[in-house]
DNA sequence: GTCGGAAATAATGTATGCATTAATGTGTAC
DNA sequence: GTACACATTAATGCATACATTATTTCCGAC
């Protein structure tokens, strides 16, 4: 039967179903039942179940009785409670990384990727960009030694991953996105904890203002 | 408003289980079988294990293979990042609320709590103070429309009630406790977010710290 | 006597079958 | 013709059986 059975079951089930998620393969606002998605994994319906779940607490999707497992799509409201909520968590990591300090490899990470930001501007590389943003992100968090608000931002990714490809291509250049970050990280490099949480927090306000605005101008409630 | 009154097995699994962590049923930092759980709930080892996997994703236990279901101990540690979440998550709520606006059971019951704590303030009630705290709380919480943020604030309600009521005869008498609440629910009649956010920040930080403190002065590593 | 390896045991992870339940379609009655 | 009810069907939720794997114990060799 299948015979790629090393890692788990139920991990290749949830990265399965949410990979699918992202890419589109299962569209928003559609419904798929357990037994199709196990047939279409190569595993049963156990750890399908048990994905599910799990997307579901991470509001991905929506376990409907008898009725599927529905995609839940992303309107610009979802969005606006995230950049709420990510508004409030960051700035908090700017800030716990300020006064802890960044190790070594963790200050040349998060230089390079403000190098690449920098770099991916002015190529006019959007995709580089939000790569390298989304790196910036995620190390400024891990640097904040809070698990759980690791754990809490990381929740968010992939929905805001969604709504960020989809209007890449719409929001202005992000110049001053771009000297956000350098001026974070200096923040950082000089143990400023508060002004980290200021400059931050503006940066990210700016953005979730910018992105709910485009969202909703276009219309775009089903991502 | 949370509609859990389902009388499936998988609801009554996670129920049962949370409410024997809270209780001292479940000892901190012992282990437990799938199996042997199942049994004394009444239910398969399947519910169960969905249980445990969602009250391993809210950081109550950990799921160790062959090793049982182990409730993790909550440390002066987790506290610290505990608080230093809801320090970030709470004024926000707050703020959010003030710029909503309570409508009228919201702002009824909000009121009714502050006066709960005042009266178990004066006759020195620290039991019915704690519970009308944790009302007001969640209220604070709810009026602020945001699921997402609810959601994220409500995981970690059980494991700061087990260290509040372990700490609660230590702590000196919350006077000033109680006067930030009732200037909280000024802010938020009067409409003011940033007052509220300002004067609730300066709640929690003050919380947080007096907690943190407190547990780790007595050594209480393992509640 | 100690260390290493192999086998047995026990607990998890997964699959499957069964029963419950909700949804839909058809038939009959008004 | 429409509405309601009953029956059929199909999907989930749960339980149980099975397979996988890690841990521990025992035996043998050095």
């Amino acid at each position: 039967m299948t015979e790629d059975n090393h890692p788990s079951a139920g991990a290749k089930a949830y990265r399965a179903m949410k990979e699918m998620i992202l890419d589109g393969r299962l569209k928003p606002s559609a419904s798929y039942l357990e037994t199709e998605l196990a047939d279409w994994i190569g595993v049963s319906r156990t750890p399908v179940r048990e994905a599910a779940l799990r997307l579901e607490r991470e509001g991905l999707v929506k376990v409907r009785p008898r009725r599927g497992i529905q995609v839940l799509p992303v309107s610009a409201e979802d969005m606006n409670e995230i950049y709420q909520l990510l508004s409030a968590l960051e700035p908090l990591a700017a800030q716990l990384a300020a006064e802890k300090g960044l190790d070594e490899a963790t200050m040349a990470a998060m230089t390079e990727a403000t190098e690449r930001m920098e770099t991916a501007l002015e190529e006019n590389d959007l995709v580089s960009w939000a790569e390298a943003d989304d790196a910036f992100h995620a190390l400024l968090v891990e640097a904040s030694g809070n698990a759980r608000l690791i754990e809490a931002t990381a929740r968010y990714r992939t929905q805001v991953h969604r709504a960020r490809m989809a209007t890449l291509t719409m929001r202005p250049t992000p110049q001053k996105s771009t000297e956000d970050h350098r001026a974070l990280l200096d923040c950082l490099l000089n143990r400023d904890p508060e002004g980290a949480r200021a400059v931050h927090y503006a940066h990210r306000c700016a953005a979730g203002e910018m992105l709910t605005e485009l969202l909703s101008r276009h219309h775009l409630d089903n991502l």
